[in-house]
DNA sequence: ATTGGCACTCTCACCCTGAGAGTGCCAACG
DNA sequence: CGTTGGCACTCTCAGGGTGAGAGTGCCAAT
């Protein structure tokens, strides 16, 4: 299971000290970021003290800019246009300025009832859960199934399909299934040209049942060179369906809402959103992820250039590990521009990864 | 098996009989639709002759055009642009103007190739498919699971997982797997208290096998009623798990190179994309293709507004039904502006199709 | 029927300009 | 001494005008 920590500890950074801000700089901040985020304007003095109560002149904040400035917490695009946070300013304003509100009683109700509507075989839940980030937040969301970070043998079933083949259909020990469908010869050639029925291939299961439970992927290959004939090759076929469940780490992504991005006006030129879309979709960046997001546990924010990826130095993730209780690992979170709401993204992943991991482990170890 | 049609013949319409060009009309008309596909860029009747050897004057070529503008095949920007096809324009290159290439062989090579380094289970080939259909089309891919139709049933397994859950495996007649987790009190109500063995199980299985194979969801419900005990209680399961597979036609939907359309010009603000994506992406809009596509069989064409819907009234669609000989169905196909590249786009949609057809043939009524 | 020529149209890139917004600084004030 | 009003300055942005270029449509000549 995934802990949760503190509330206020979103940094993938160590937490910054010795950056102490007034508690006018504190409220400047404050203002400038939340207006930017709703406006995507450039914020200037004047605006920011006709719009929030700030009671002090244009000109006090003028200069409380210009020491926000001075610190890098805010930038200007140009001479004389208004501050605009930069992704350490967001940083500071995620870490201790923001005033975090938990989901609405409502709300959190209207998702739990979506997801009792669902079956949770079959990845449907996870398309929904991504659906639900996306919507709620009118950011894109991705999530990606839990996957056991070291697949260990469950339950061997062989089944006989008619024809040439059979299907091995393995459950893992965190309760995901994987099947392989086997041609004949695979297993027929241990015998000696003599055909096999049901009833041997329910042995040999049986046999590997008993034998394996608990494995992994490795320790079933040495274990099937004491084994022989058909029982030892099953253990082969099993051992390889366990290492390839190893491996696939991150196999499906389940994404919703690019389109919320694409409306979003950092991204009005579409060619922006590309890099992004396809370091998301094709390469193994969430994969690097699953290690980061676990050792800290609860939400992550990464902001812009905190994000090691070139391509997404315009964006920020909010994302939140979720699993079963014997570490199968899912990810979830959100994906938009530096410029998001944070105090609603933040909540939106924490309940929805806390709602996972309770739905993943009342249908016991996982299901995926 | 989708048969495949003469290869030209991608008409959603009928075709279009009575609209008799001339050679020249025709050859602007095929110079216009192939300049504009590559530059983007409105075709005016100089640049025409200077890059296709027309062979007459440019004040020739401008009446040609002028004649294709009032057959509504060519539009105008404004007065002094050049011209560009109209979406019956392409209609009509894509009909009976387009030189259609087959793929190359070592471009075919490639594809297999790359085929046979993926495990057939799981969705991963589906994933590759689009990946290979997205990059060599330079636009998006769209690629759904094979799925029966109507779903019949194959064989069942009743697995015990040792806890308070057991999992129903399922293989349908198109070699699909389904699975369900069962709370151990659906089956063991029927036993008055007494726990259930995994022999108990297997009889229930084996019954069920005997009797069910082969009938659909309802025909399942009927037989039901007759039996008795556990078997009948496992037979409800299967009559609900067929069921679905009957209902969730199009459950996920594999999509790569979004990026690739971003970057062309037309959808330089991203904003225009997004309700493509929508549509694509929520919607029952593939599942109303699939019975297009699979009534016609082969290669579909279908270009901007001769799509029913709206929001893909912008782009093109090029896709194919693919399946096995049992009937089921899925769909792959690429998304572009409806200035797409069709002979590029046609051939290899065509032969992806075919090369799964080939692909789940050969592994047996189909796998995914 | 085809063509060269010519007048016409429309866009686009460019420049200029004025309005507006915002800053930075400073002197004055409580 | 922190805060404030005032003011000069800077920069963007929208709007309007202009000239070049591309392209058309038409017509008279071949």
């Amino acid at each position: 299971m995934v802990g949760e920590q503190s509330p206020h500890s979103h940094t993938a950074a160590p937490p910054r000290s010795g950056l102490e801000l007034t508690e006018r700089q504190q409220n400047v901040l404050r203002a400038v970021v939340e207006d930017y985020v709703l406006s995507a304007v450039p914020v200037g003095s004047r605006a920011l003290v006709d719009r929030y109560r700030l009671l002090v002149s244009s000109a006090t904040v003028r200069s409380a800019m210009a020491e926000l400035e001075a610190l890098g917490l805010l930038s200007h695009p140009h001479t004389s246009a208004g501050r605009v946070p930069s992704d350490l300013g967001y940083r500071v304003y995620v870490e201790s300025l923001m005033r975090e509100a938990s989901l609405d009683r409502s709300d959190q109700l209207m998702i739990r009832h979506q997801f009792s509507q669902v079956q949770l075989t079959s990845n449907e839940w996870l398309r929904l859960a991504a659906s639900i980030l996306a919507g709620s937040t009118r950011s894109a969301a991705v999530v990606t199934p839990a996957k056991a970070r070291r697949a260990r043998f469950g339950h061997l079933q062989l089944v006989e399909l008619g024809d040439q083949t059979r299907l091995a259909v393995l459950v893992l020990a965190d309760g995901n299934v994987v099947q392989r469908r086997l041609d004949r010869a695979v297993l027929d050639r241990t015998m000696a040209g003599e055909p096999l029925g049901q009833a041997d291939l329910d042995g040999a299961a049986a046999t590997i049942n008993a034998d394996l439970a608990g494995l992994t992927g490795p320790q079933i290959r040495r274990r099937a060179a004491k084994l022989t004939g058909l029982a030892a090759h099953a253990a082969e076929v099993v051992a390889s369906l366990v290492e390839d469940a190893d491996t696939v780490a991150v196999e499906e992504v389940f994404t919703d809402g690019i389109g919320n991005v694409l409306e979003q006006p950092e991204f009005a030129e579409g060619a922006k959103l590309r890099g992004v879309l396809e370091v998301l979709q094709r390469s193994d960046f969430l994969e690097q992820l699953v290690p980061v997001l676990a050792r800290r546990g609860g939400v992550t924010v990464i902001i812009g250039h905190e994000n090691a990826n070139d391509a997404m130095h315009e964006v920020s993730l909010v994302f939140a590990p979720y699993g079963a209780p014997d570490g199968a690992l899912g990810l979830l979170g959100v994906l938009g521009p530096t410029r998001m709401p944070y105090p609603r993204a933040i909540p939106t992943v924490r309940y929805l990864a806390t709602l996972m991991n309770e739905l993943i482990t009342s249908h016991h170890g996982g299901d995926a």
